[in-house]
DNA sequence: TTGCAAATTGGAATCATTCCAACTCATTCG
DNA sequence: CGAATGAGTTGGAATGATTCCAATTTGCAA
């Protein structure tokens, strides 16, 4: 079962969303909390299961909704590999992913600023971007049960 | 109508796919030379329907093998961006990619090794990362019609 | 309290990709 | 020479994530 949000994990979900001019619902607020609950990077299944233990009548339809919301407000990234189904982050800081091919677990990496600068300066001019995705492909040991949950 | 191969890219093909056992086929050396012939990054339905003008009769399925094979005896590179059908490419030399939002258009960006060093130097000890991809996602002024084609 | 717009819902539709069983073809072996 | 073998190819069916849609439901505002 999932804790309700803290009053300032509220706040920013009711601020985010206000910026497009949407609100908070108890649908939303569920999915956010299944997010920052657990940070081992859900698919949409994932967090259907886990939102389901709280909110029973919770439709698939509405998952993907709420997540393309916040995806859409700058609340939660999106991180792809390859074409394995889509998985959902709320860290906002830069960073890079790292998928374990063992385990098929997804870690953050820290991205240093001076390395988004140089990634950025490799680009011929002309080239203006947005976002730049680095992602990782290898093994790790994960022998620290450190992850990146919670 | 796809030119044939040189003798030169036959070669690396017959090369490549005997490390793995594998041999030429006419299937896979139209399917490479479609590759090789127009160097924008084309999804399977874009192979399928070049390498069709020379194969008629070729399938679908077919392509799908021909291009997995060349994955997997390293010939060719699988480009994914977010969760659109995966592209192809025949550039070996290391490089990330510039995905233009506005016309859809895939471009290479070279890759220093010095950038691709300090980027692995950001992983934590034992992360051992086999691959690493860059993605960039904006906008560019494609006034020059000098793309990654040939 | 009525009306509206936004959100939600369940199910159908889409689309890339994978799977599969039948077939082809070149080569090897008796 | 055939027959047997096995890789490769083929078309169509199956899969699975995601999107679409039309019908409610909800929360406010007039």
């Amino acid at each position: 079962m999932i804790q309700k949000l803290t009053e300032h994990d509220r706040e920013k979900l009711q601020e985010s969303l206000a910026t497009s001019g949407q609100k908070v619902t108890a649908q939303r607020e569920i999915v956010f909390a299944v997010l920052l609950a657990k940070r081992d990077h859900p698919t949409v299944e994932d967090v259907f299961q886990r939102a389901r233990e709280s909110m029973p009548g919770l439709s698939l339809a509405t998952v993907y909704n709420c997540l393309e919301t916040f995806v859409g407000c700058g609340l939660v990234r999106q991180v792809n590999h390859e074409r394995e189904s889509t998985r959902y982050c709320p860290n906002l800081a830069p960073h890079a992913h790292f998928r374990d091919e063992a385990t098929g677990h997804v870690h953050d990496i820290e991205l240093p600023p001076e390395i988004i600068q140089s990634l950025r300066s490799i680009l011929p001019p002309g080239f203006n971007s947005e976002t730049i995705e680095i992602s990782f492909r290898g093994r790790s040991q994960e022998t620290t049960a450190r992850s990146t949950s919670n």
